[in-house]
DNA sequence: TCAAACTTTCAAAAAATATTGAAACATAGA
DNA sequence: TCTATGTTTCAATATTTTTTGAAAGTTTGA
């Protein structure tokens, strides 16, 4: 396998593998481009690259950046704008647990409180429903907490975690 | 809120957070009607629940049973069959983190490898290209290891991982 | 202020995904 | 074997999501 055939099933499967997250294609894409070059691109070298619209790059680089994965940079004496990826895979990944955690996780958790505590009547299907949403209440406070844990880590944390749960 | 909001808004947050992962709301919302429902349930039933149609419930159920969370049940003297979910939401999680280890880390972790394993030709692109999906591949790694650990731990893992993490 | 260089927005079109429903299929019991 | 009672399959349809591209917007510098 030679660089541009590596290159384009890097790209390639983290474009599916994205769309197995609930993450869209052209956004997992231009990510994977990002983090695999070794300088900022601008908007037309992504569109060149991955032969999508303006409008598409320029929406999923905007999305991209609220995760806060992606950065704009200004080349000195350019109007352009350049774009890079957060190139530690560390903090890439406690970056997308944080905002998981806030975009996922949190809204979860108030409903779950919410309808865990509807008034027990004494009929079995209350008190499963009760029992259920408490369950799963628990386990949701519970990742998140983990969750924040580690966010709050330094960046080793995932090994360092490995290696506690192990021993 | 009474009985049926509460319902109501479990099955349909349970299903727009399905979406949000992945999964298709028929699917995420048949698997929260049979979380909550003390006995089990026919195609019938939850057609009639959550209306939808024939189809739909009877592949949206193989899916949930290929998942390993909802099971057939057969009633005595009965043709039809019932089915419950899984009620113990640690093994549930449990169920969940085996089946995307091997649905999409597996994949992942295979990919990986083989990217990471062109031929260094010392241009910077190149380089980079390793680099990266080298540290993706460690992660990936040591996440599946990570997951895996947790699925041949005791029912308690969740909490116990939690204080370990912790303290 | 104007023009050039670039980015964003958004309605329309395309693509992907989920759903329906009826026909085909399965099976138990008369 | 035939019928009654169920389940599964799958082509057609509906829905949702993504993508496009052109118009509108923005900013810089002359």
């Amino acid at each position: 396998m030679n660089y541009d055939e590596a290159k384009n099933k890097f790209i390639s499967t983290w474009g599916s593998l994205g769309t197995l997250w609930g993450i869209n294609k052209a956004m997992a894409q231009i990510h994977a481009l990002l983090l695999i070059s070794p300088k900022p691109l601008s908007m037309e070298d992504i569109m060149e690259q991955l032969q999508i619209s303006r409008g598409n790059t320029s929406m999923n680089l905007r999305q991209l950046m609220d995760w806060g994965i992606v950065f704009k940079e200004n080349k000195m004496g350019e109007r352009k704008e350049y774009f890079t990826s957060e190139k530690d895979v560390q903090e890439l990944a406690r970056q997308i647990a944080k905002e998981r955690s806030r975009r996922e996780l949190q809204p979860t958790i108030k409903i779950l409180k919410d309808v865990s505590n509807i008034d027990e009547d004494g009929t079995a299907k209350t008190k499963e429903l009760i029992k259920q949403t408490k369950a799963l209440h628990e386990m949701a406070d519970t990742l998140d907490i983990l969750m924040n844990r580690v966010i709050g880590q330094d960046h080793n944390w995932i090994t360092k975690a490995l290696v506690k749960l192990i021993k």
